[in-house]
DNA sequence: TGTACATCAGTGAACGCGCGTTCACTGATGTAC
DNA sequence: TGTACATCAGTGAACGCGCGTTCACTGATGTAC
């Protein structure tokens, strides 16, 4: 799980909780992270934070809310962790892009909660404009580093790095729902998620010319 | 919304059914399709085939027991699809694979209902080996297209087939959950999410040597 | 062709449950003066 | 430094609801003879 730095925890002290709004977070992904999306209640969020089952409507419209602002966290962390597997595109952009990868399979393995209230959840985008913006901003890192990427290339032959960065996007996602979780319905698989996805990268980098040759 | 053919519809004949099975299939997938996987009730599917409430557990163990039949069922359709749109391998091996891509993306916007009750629940391969099985045969469809089109190549730089049929599966399911699903969830995208595909997968088999040269 | 009987797919009432949300309320906190 | 007061984060009881599942039952069907 992954308590809040600034005291989600027990802590009560008194009448007024003092952090009933990161303690319910938590208690949500808790939830999360035991039954799946589907078993996430208010009301046994409000009971794990020690309060009553009225008082997340003091922090949240309804139960949804609740579920989005999860969701924003999690793209949050996605796009700290990926900028941070970036690191600029040291020490090169392939390098680097590959980390990009790894970092993103990761997260979905490690945080299974955060990941499941991203993507398991059928919350519209447009009703929460917040959580539309925090999905950007995880893409625009991966945008950025395949941007960089093809600038490694001649301008003539440089590809479109919107696409690469939705096709990396697409596999990294389907290597992750499909192989990548802890959860009973994963698949077997005759190796790592993290190689299956990184030979995949690496073939379809090499097909643009941005990784380098035959070596397979 | 698809109805099976041999009368799951509404037309009782009484004190018996007749057909309450394969009704209750149809009312799982209506309701899946209305308001998602976790939308689905037993009561409610009951009401909708016209039958008490405790009549379906005459026909599946419990509530989990019923989706689990209809991820079957899904996983048949689209093993059907698949085969049809591979078609053998005809006109030629590349062609076929860039057809069983699309079909699989038709697939998913086609049939969310199935599509979801498939890969957005959280039912244990484990605890239904029949849903296990049927799986295995549906991807059984992608590694034999994935065989025979890397027996086009001489024998020393064979890729491996299996390889092949993991990463176009995982790059086809990203697609779909990411850009190609109907519900409010799904991300907007400058192009057809057939055509993101497409150009993926053909450029990731182009690096394997398995398609056509640099007329990108 | 007719009847007794076994089988089985339905009924309908009931159970216990936990949920989301609202309401009038109250205790704690902090600020103006 | 002290007091009145506004603000606000909690309480706890209650509501209506729909769910999953079980139970003893009954009506329809089909089969043996």
């Amino acid at each position: 799980m992954s308590w809040s730095g600034r005291g989600g925890g027990g802590e009560r002290r008194g009448y007024h909780h003092g952090n009933l709004r990161e303690a319910l977070i938590d208690a949500a992904l808790a939830l999360i992270t035991e039954i799946g999306p589907a078993g996430f209640t208010v009301a046994e969020a409000a009971r794990r934070a020690g309060v009553s089952p009225a008082a997340p409507y003091r922090h949240f419209r309804d139960a949804e809310a609740l579920l989005a602002e999860v969701a924003v966290r999690g793209f949050e962390r996605l796009t700290a962790t990926l900028a941070a597997a970036w690191s600029d595109g040291q020490p090169n952009p392939l390098r680097a892009f590959e980390k990009v990868g790894r970092a993103y399979l990761a997260f979905a393995r490690d945080e299974p909660a955060f990941y499941g209230a991203m993507f398991e959840t059928r919350i519209g985008f447009d009703a929460y404009p917040l959580l539309q913006a925090a999905s950007d901003r995880t893409f625009a890192v991966l945008r950025e580093a395949a941007e960089r990427l093809t600038l490694t290339m001649p301008k003539p032959n440089r590809p479109p790095a919107l696409m690469i960065a939705l096709h990396v996007w697409a596999m990294s996602h389907g290597v992750a729902a499909l192989f990548g979780r802890g959860d009973a319905g994963r698949r077997r698989l005759p190796m790592a998620p993290e190689e299956l996805l990184e030979a995949g990268v690496l073939l379809y980098l090499q097909s643009l010319g941005l990784a380098g040759g035959q070596e397979r």
